[in-house]
DNA sequence: CCGGCAATTTGCGTTAGCGCAAAACTGGCC
DNA sequence: GGCCAGTTTTGCGCTAACGCAAATTGCCGG
């Protein structure tokens, strides 16, 4: 539980607008933690105790059917807040959020949230750009699974993924953090088997390296290719 | 662009918290208008001058592709906030926004959000709990679209609309506004086809009465069973 | 009351992608 | 260094739903 560095985090959408004074208050209501490789940080259903902004490592949020299907709402990256269900008015989590690499979190006790936004204003604001960007985000995932075939939405959350959380290889660019098959179908609303035929595909074709838990991108741009090609037609 | 009377709007989410003084305030900055039947409110790509609450009437929010494919985003139900673009960072309309019956609207200007939402902090908390929860009825969407077969989709889809906008018959449910096939399908990621055809079996079996851009629910519980049953396997 | 257009229905062939099953692979761990 | 569990690959048959086309219906305007 150390202390964090009002300069770590100033830069953030979150903070905008503050002084490094007023930061240090409101980083003072909260507490940092570590999470292990594939530990939960906090569970569908479970009473929201929290609201949390990712200092390190990678964190999935995953929503679950009474049935048990999943689907992944998306993957954190350092910087950014999750875990927001009192800003939006829900006492319990709606999804799980699970750490895909060791993590480090800052968290804030959900009940620090109204004091803090009636002293913070832009809190409020900051955070309601946030979630709108999420809406649009949600959106065009919408409107893809809509209106494209799977390959094409792979595609897209490939490309997404490495502009989020991509390292710059010279022989491509890798998705900096573990994520399966199944993670890949879960996210574009699809089956493992299907994203590991389309990947095969791409591999024997030299757009991809893909390993255990791994992808490299080699040809980011035809991938873009694949992205934007409209199959057929309109619906 | 008559005056608006306070006490018709002092219940809505948007204005919890208020005292009518405030309200009035409020108002003074809007000015409503009407929209004939079809025609459009704002439209996607448009910049983001005004945004929008619905006094009356029904507005269809879609989403269309650079390929011409549209995805219906929501259907707007009196007294719900829409148009949100500047509040969210955004200077142009993401979506198309049509009445699809006649309907009244009180616009203000882009310009008013920043000063209201300083002079007024819980406009911003209030828009910020509105935005969560399409947050939330996004991801449940994209969760059906990924676990659900097209027949439950569907069924869910006249659930919520005649939860959000049911007309209560004698006989059934009714959905208030025109509705066509072709819409349903915008909301549930399949085509008109497909629509009509469980629309069709739905209607010999006595579960729904439809005609021309008109759906009533006939044996609502029914409909729910449908929508529930887990066709079958996981993902 | 009629003409015309938009919405709806329905048939039919096609197919993208699922579901199941089994085999092959990979890494981590003891 | 070898075993084990989780991940990935691949084959194969199947079907839900699409796509196209044509007929039908209902409504609105003149």
């Amino acid at each position: 539980m150390a202390k964090v560095d009002p300069s770590l985090v100033a830069h953030l959408p979150l903070f905008a607008g503050f002084t490094n004074d007023e930061l240090e208050e409101i980083l003072r209501e909260a507490h940092s933690s570590r999470h292990p490789k594939n530990s939960a940080v906090f569970a569908q259903g479970e009473d929201a105790h929290s609201f949390f902004l990712l200092l390190h490592g990678h964190v999935r949020a995953a929503k679950t059917t009474p049935t048990g299907e999943q689907i992944v709402v998306r993957y954190v990256a350092p910087g950014e807040t999750f875990g927001l269900a009192m800003a939006i008015g829900l006492t319990q989590y709606p999804a799980t959020a699970t750490a895909v690499d060791d993590s480090v979190v800052l968290a804030w006790p959900t009940g620090a949230w109204p004091r803090l936004v009636e002293r913070f204003p832009p809190l409020a604001t900051n955070t309601l750009q946030t979630v709108g960007t999420r809406l649009q985000e949600s959106h065009t995932r919408v409107l893809e699974m809509s209106t494209q075939q799977v390959e094409q939405r792979v595609a897209h959350a490939l490309l997404r993924l490495a502009k989020q959380s991509g390292k710059k290889l010279d022989h491509g660019i890798e998705i900096d953090f573990p994520i399966s098959r199944q993670d890949i179908a879960q996210m574009t609303g699809t089956t493992l088997h299907t994203v590991s035929r389309i990947l095969s595909g791409w591999e024997s074709q030299g757009l991809v390296e893909s390993g255990r838990q791994r992808i490299i991108l080699r040809e980011p741009h035809k991938i873009v290719v694949l992205a934007e090609q409209s199959a057929n037609g309109e619906r």
